[in-house]
DNA sequence: CGACCCATGTAATACGTTACATGATTTC
DNA sequence: GAAATCATGTAACGTATTACATGGGTCG
């Protein structure tokens, strides 16, 4: 599966759930997916057109004047099935963080510590925001999505909590660590 | 901070351990940095002309007839410090289990528990090879880097461990999903 | 002497973001 | 009527992978 079947599969997905235009698929990603999923206006209006081209999506004239709202058509619908059904492709990694600590004898234990600790602050955060979708995802009515959207906030959980408490034993063990 | 300063802040990185060719960079990238950096040959040759060029780094002579062996030059070494010191810039997110399942409507439960076991499946792999690696760490004689390379190491198993817990919880709760 | 590894380098191609240009509609 | 938001689209740029081309050295 090519990088950029991964943005069709994107973009089929989204408008699975409902039809929208290419500003609210956009934003839509952005909240829904956003901590495990990214597209760029620049991405999601090509992908649009060449969906369009080749039968996957129509557009239907939107509320506002030049505004169109994309739906999945029934070769859409197969095309998605098709894509989901396909081995993910990774992206290759590149954790910025991971790669100054590994060398972190060029920045010194103190300034390692103030990254470990930056990490830790941003899982915080990131579990607090998790915490917030958990329960607006529960008051909302069941709907055939909700366990699967509680997987993915469970992911996020585990993710969150693991980075805590990485951070937790690499202080302790960098408090051991001379300058 | 440029993505492209982020190949440069890898290659130099590396030498700043030890000297090597371009191509036992990428081996050595590839074998300590794999679980979290990857860099290609089509980067880093570039990479190390361009670094030649601006003075970071010094080719010499290597034993093979037309291999050089890099190493640090002074001013690399200042520049490598600015550029460790610079923040990390993260790659965007997308991973393709994550947004299968958060569409797993469309794919079905049995599919999804598949998916699931093979996230599992590759966690315990990574876990054996973080056991390995940590034990070979172990073996060597402790040297600055030492600590450092066992906190990169103790991250890789936060995270495959949280995989695997959330892997069981994610099995449990698709049991409860009918197809 | 054939296979395999070491070693370098480039060209084609794809991927993706950002910034810019443009304008309609809503809200205060 | 000014500001914010909705909405579309493209051009420029940078980043990265893959495949290919090339050849020396080593080992069985």
């Amino acid at each position: 599966m090519s990088r950029a079947a991964q943005t069709d599969l994107a973009v089929l997905a989204a408008l699975s759930v409902s039809p929208m235009t290419g500003y609210a698929l956009r934003e839509a990603i952005l909240t829904h997916l956003g901590a495990f999923w990214t597209e760029s206006f620049g991405q999601i209006y090509p992908t649009l057109t060449s969906l369009t081209r080749d039968g996957y999506v129509s557009p239907q004239p939107g509320e506002r004047a030049g505004s169109s709202v994309y739906s999945l058509t029934a070769t859409g619908q197969e095309r998605l099935i098709e894509l989901m059904a396909a081995p993910a492709t990774e992206v290759p990694p590149r954790n910025g963080v991971l790669l100054r600590l590994f060398f972190g004898n060029v920045l010194g234990a103190t300034a390692c510590r103030r990254l470990v600790l930056q990490a830790r602050d941003r899982a915080m955060a990131q579990l607090a925001e998790l915490a917030r979708v958990r329960a607006e995802t529960e008051n909302e009515p069941p709907s055939v999505h909700t366990p699967y959207w509680m997987i993915t906030i469970s992911a996020g959980e585990h993710s969150a909590r693991a980075t805590v408490s990485w951070a937790d034993d690499a202080l302790k063990s960098l408090d051991h660590v001379p300058e």
